[in-house]
DNA sequence: CCTAGATATAGATAAGTGTCAATCTCTTTT
DNA sequence: AAAAGAGATTGACACTTATCTATATCTAGG
């Protein structure tokens, strides 16, 4: 499969915040609703609504209504894209260059 | 170990852009010189600099001077910590919610 | 159908980002 | 020590981002 490099760009973008991957790292440990999610930051109740935008456009994260509440989790399969990201590098990493000058 | 974000935003950040994330990908082969790198992409030498830069100072990156040249490949420590930070997430997601109001 | 509460949207703003052209610095060779 | 080539720095600029306040929208209960 081709690597889609812009995909993975948007992917770190939406953790390329210390909220946002905090927001993650929570979610890491089971679905939780806005509210909850608020309480754990010094942040304004629309600047979170902000960033889950965010996580929910990328795919990383996906979101439910729950009456009136909204429900967040993360979604695996974008977790393993980036994860299976990672996995590809620097396994087989040669040490020579291949520089196409004389370098 | 405490969980650093701000750090792990930092290295999210060094990676949240089309460019970087390829150069990245290329690192994950070999050593590269820059000026073998400048040739994959569009872009002129300064901002390729700029961004060599950014991936150096994250962490995620090596740099050396040989001679002339500057050769760049992965930084395997911070490689393993981006890595480790996935691997803590999404194995062991709950599906009940854990508000602490009545949603 | 009105109200209260949860979340979303809009508008403003300060700070940060990616890019380039121009220039500087450093290293090697002549 | 001058020249050439590789890379870094500077300054400018358009664009994006994170944040807030104010306001709108949606949902459930009375």
């Amino acid at each position: 499969m081709e690597k889609d490099y812009s995909n993975y760009a948007l992917l770190m973008k939406a953790l390329a915040d210390e909220t946002r991957v905090k927001i993650f790292d929570l979610l890491s440990q089971a679905e939780l609703c806005a509210c909850t999610i608020l309480e754990e930051f010094q942040i304004t109740q629309p600047t979170l609504s902000y960033h889950m935008k965010i996580l929910s456009e990328s795919g990383l994260v996906d979101s439910r209504r729950d009456g009136v509440w909204m429900k967040y989790s993360i979604n695996k399969d974008n977790l393993k894209v980036i994860k299976g990201f990672f996995a590809g590098i620097g396994d087989n990493i040669q040490n020579q260059s291949q520089c196409s000058k004389k370098c």
